[in-house]
DNA sequence: TCACAATTCCCCACAATTACCCACCGTTGT
DNA sequence: ACAACGGTGGGTAATTGTGGGGAATTGTGA
């Protein structure tokens, strides 16, 4: 299983490709074949699976009944949104357009690891994102502890 | 087998021909045959199923009960409006007039992959199903995936 | 049975996008 | 100091999406 970690501040070019920065790609399963995919994350950024995570996800996605309704959405907007993509001879992979506008990219990206999937931001909406939390960031602590005691 | 996914918006001609993604046809087995088998969906859309994944479909209608009134109607409504067609050399097909007026298709539609079928919407309709979604994503993800570690 | 109209199918052509390749630095490590 | 690697940019060829023309097929009415 792959563990990302760190950050990295990149430039996306005007063809809409990023490169995966060489300390994650150490961590990339040859399993998942240098193919990605891209979806929208919680929040406003993008979530990149290799592959073999993905298959990972998909597997409980299937096993989602597709006649509740709920579940039947959220596996519309999961999957809609998802596209695969593979590195390119100098290790980038192409963004669609309508990811980056949902993750308000545009020419500078944050990118960071987090255990199995890779995050894209915006570094400007990373910071307004930290900033939310702050504000809030007794009162999550308070309401976390309190579940992690249940 | 396969496992579309991905949002495009594509147009349809006044044939009534919609193009099927390159990105959703390199997921199509080859035991389809580049046929494909169109019906009414759940919701306001169109289900499109590569003739592989739609004899895995039929067989589990065949065990469906044909003395439950409840599954006769199920069975008569998908099979009754189901078409047959095949790629034509643009990788198109062609979609019935009856079909498209079921789903309130015109010019432009949405087509995403989701798992073993393609779906056909209405931009317009998939933007007001998306809304009558009374809870978020966010939300819908949670109850997801608590279940799924279960 | 035949002729005509309408529809469907198959082919060609163009424009835009994408994928693949090569080139250029700056940095790192030896 | 030099070689190797990592990040960035761009050009070209192939693929993809879209539109339309003409032949074959179907259906209808005389």
């Amino acid at each position: 299983m792959s563990a990302f970690k760190g950050t990295y501040e990149y430039s996306i070019d005007n063809k809409g490709r990023i490169n995966i920065p060489a300390k994650l790609r150490k961590y990339v399963s040859p399993e998942a074949n240098d193919t990605f995919t891209i979806t929208r994350g919680f929040e406003k950024c993008l979530f990149i699976y290799p592959q073999d995570e993905w298959n990972r996800l998909e597997q409980s996605i299937r096993a989602l009944s597709s006649t509740n309704a709920k579940h039947r959405f959220f596996m519309r907007v999961l999957l809609q949104q998802a596209a695969e993509s593979q590195l390119d001879g100098q290790s980038r992979i192409t963004i669609p357009k309508d990811l980056l506008q949902f993750a308000a990219i545009e020419s500078e990206v944050l990118i960071m690891g987090v255990l199995e999937h890779i995050e894209v931001w915006n570094p400007d909406e990373y910071k307004k994102y930290l900033a939310a939390q702050e504000s809030s960031y007794e009162e999550v602590a308070e309401t976390v502890l309190q579940k992690k005691d249940v």
